[in-house]
DNA sequence: AGGCATTCTTTCCGACATGGAAAGCAACGA
DNA sequence: TCGTTGCTTTCCATGTCGGAAAGAATGCCT
């Protein structure tokens, strides 16, 4: 009954990336900052990993103003969402799920 | 009614390591040829792996000789089955198990 | 004993990933 | 125009990874 077909996703896998993707798999959007902060890293390590995600077709980036103020917003498309399920399919399969 | 403590494991994460600690977590023993054909990867590059786990006291080599052929098994410490699952935990909380 | 095959192990090497620090940049208010 | 906020990009030092090939340990065969 596996939902969706395990794939093991090397843009996914690294730390950070697994963290943010799991972050915003919970959620419709979530403000680069909070993202930043949750997963406790800097602005351009944040920055740049969501570049990798962005350029793999997995994180849609929205710059908004919003009070006055530049606020960046993150999902993930459905593109993502589906590499995101595939990938931790293919984790519980490796570990044992 | 988590079982272990989440821990995010470095030694562990990398794709090769996850699989192989995935293999031997699965087992009592695994004998080094079996974990590098099902892993899919070379001699050189298995070896190099298991060292790093060894080192981190979580798999130990066994070299025996068997059927007059030299034959490495492997097996989890205790200390690296707990590790493991510790980092499976924490893999499932990330990514919202 | 010498040579050869089997099984890993180690070394060498080039490619690539990663994070910190700092400079850049765009938008906005004072 | 200047300073602040909120990212982005560049620079750099370090680390990791895997492939290829040389090494080493052990046993078999003649």
């Amino acid at each position: 009954m596996t939902a969706v077909a395990p794939r093991f996703d090397a843009v996914i896998h690294p730390p950070p990336r697994l963290q943010v993707c799991g972050l915003l798999a919970a959620v419709d959007t979530m403000d680069f900052a909070a993202v930043r902060d949750t997963v406790g890293i800097s602005d351009s390590v944040l920055s740049k990993h969501v570049k990798q995600l962005e350029e793999a077709g997995y994180v849609r980036v929205h710059k908004v103003t919003r009070a006055s103020r530049l606020r960046t917003s993150l999902a993930l498309t459905r593109h993502g969402r589906a590499a995101f399920d595939a990938h931790v399919a293919e984790l519980r399969r490796i570990t044992g799920g």
